[in-house]
DNA sequence: ATGAAAGCGCTAACAT
DNA sequence: ATGTTAGCGCTTTCAT
């Protein structure tokens, strides 16, 4: 059967597609040469060209990027792994690797993960796909996975989370130091009856605030009265965590809440559900900066992750190890900065 | 040069991708077999099966699914068009989309644009990747894009917009008919100085709202006595329209917003900045019900967007385009309900 | 500068 | 059930 015929068949399409050798009959030229007209740096003479364009034209003729892939080894697809995220953080991070992916003239095909497990069933799916490399925020790559990857070749850079793995490159905020940054801003004001809500026991980001938070109480001589557990980094979640930490005889003068989410619940269970003054009675202190924590009604002092620097560098990174695939596992940690805000008491 | 040379030559990478034929070749089998062991419904005997099964573990094999595309003319990935967003909104939707096309076996390749006219550069590229199917959110397709898509055989489902061409589909929700049910609410609250904040003016979501709301006001016998414009839909500009809207002499007594995020701006404003009290002496309405208008600090009534109805309809008409190519041209309008919250008074 | 031809990894028709 | 073979649309060598 020939090409000619068989694409009619199976076509349902109403004007099927045109293919290289298509142009190169109606331009009178050889396939190739239609070829080196769609490929940089390849010498045409100016004759052909404008035959070939004609022909292009007419045709409506568009290269397949599939069929160059699969010659080429190379998709010029980049997987970016998210999680099912409330958090307004998330969206903000990947409307900025798709542009930025976009930028560097990658696309990002995107896989959303419910649970961890799930990683390991789809990720490989997604290799398949022959993606030229990997970006993942908050979902943990197993050491299995991530010997895969570097199996096929494909590299890794995680955002924002811990490598199980040490061919995987890393790029995140330092949340240790963040949470190092609370404590000190809390005890300088005074503070004494010291909180922390955790968000997603099992991520690592939470694990560091946490550490960081706490290491730094004790090296001022100083403990965590109390601690919760929100269980996500959710508004709803952040909010019942508070009611439970209020629910003690003498409750907390200061709460680090892991993210703002969570802060922006117990503040709000805090002054409308309690009536207590914020800062005057009680200082909550975030992380991240979304955008809402600067609104009038939460003015949210918060430990602001440097998105964008973050972002840039993970680009950076990713790109580097595909143009230079022998170059060495890089870590990068990027400092957080306090963002002063009116939800925590200043120094005394 | 043999394949197995240039491969060599050409790979930076650690153990280069097994193929089937080298699967074929441990195996002892021919390559169609292997072939056959991962394609559905096709006949292999066990033996082979367990024989094919050894040799793809011993070699780590996985499919080329960049290969199957180009043979199979078909790539499982969705091009999902988004615009540069503040609003939680769009982060949802990206979320849901993810998810479904993902439940359905498809993937979704993101199209993030900034601006309109890099639509017109961005989707051809998108249509060289084969997708199977294009989702447009918060863009607007031009009839010569569209015409390219028909072309080419692939499907578009637009999301919440009008469309621009007879050939695309077309999900939204009935932004007209939310209007109108804020035009009722607010006269049957016995308010008379209403007033409307748009969002991006030339957006059809916010047109269609406003058109809705007015000609309800009409039918009743009322006018719109003020109308703002805040410039997009974002929390900043919303609180800025509402600044700007009570610098008159006689404000008005309510204000329908074109989105939530407006809504919460102005209600900002109102009651931190001006102390006017919502909803005793100004009732807000807004649009979409994003989570943080349920929180205890807004408790915005608002319009709903049925989103897991809309997000599930365009998957569904999506997915019957992609396999039903003769389909006829879907146009489906999903109704909003009222959400009564906190922020408008009640029948008088 | 150009054409001929090989091959990317895979599926599908055909024959056995 | 299995092997053989012909493509999918493209890039890239190799000759000319």
């Amino acid at each position: 059967m020939s090409a000619r015929k068989r694409r009619i068949l199976s076509s349902f399409k109403s004007s099927p597609d045109a293919s290289q050798i298509d142009v190169a009959r109606l331009a009178g030229v050889s396939q190739a040469a239609v070829s080196r007209v769609f490929t940089n740096g390849r010498s045409v003479s100016e004759d052909t060209r404008t035959k070939v364009m004609a022909a292009v034209e007419q045709l409506g003729y568009r290269p397949n990027v599939i069929a160059r892939s699969l010659v080429q080894n190379s998709t010029n697809i980049i997987g970016l792994v998210v999680k099912r995220f409330t958090n307004p953080f998330y969206a903000q991070m990947i409307q900025d690797f798709t542009r930025a992916l976009q930028e560097q003239g990658y696309w990002a095909l995107v896989l959303n993960i419910a649970e961890n497990q799930e990683l390991e069933d789809s990720l490989p799916m997604v290799l398949q796909y022959q993606v030229d490399g990997l970006i993942i925020t908050s979902a943990t790559l197993s050491s299995r996975l991530a010997e895969e990857c570097a199996r096929s070749g494909t590299p890794v850079v995680l955002f924002n989370r811990y490598a199980s793995d040490a061919s995987t490159h890393v790029v995140k905020c330092d949340n240790t130091e963040g949470g190092r940054i609370v404590a000190d801003t809390f005890l300088d004001a005074g503070h004494k009856r010291l909180a922390f809500i955790a968000g997603e026991e099992s991520s690592s980001t939470n694990r560091d605030r946490e550490t960081g938070f706490v290491d730094r109480l004790k090296e001022r001589g100083h403990n965590l009265a109390f601690r919760e557990s929100a269980g996500d980094y959710s508004y709803e979640l952040g909010y019942a965590a508070a009611q439970r930490l209020f629910q003690l005889d003498a409750p907390p003068d200061a709460i680090f809440c892991a993210n703002d989410l969570i802060a922006m619940g117990a503040m709000d269970l805090a002054r409308l559900k309690l009536n207590i003054k914020v800062p005057d009675e009680l200082s909550i202190i975030g992380f991240d900066d979304i955008p809402s924590a600067a609104w009038p009604s939460y003015d949210l002092t918060t430990i602001r992750q440097p998105f964008g620097k973050l972002v840039d560098a993970t680009i950076q990174v990713l790109m580097n190890a595909i143009n230079n695939p022998e170059c060495e596992v890089t870590e990068l940690i990027v400092p957080p900065t306090l963002i002063w805000r009116n939800s925590s008491r200043r120094k005394e």
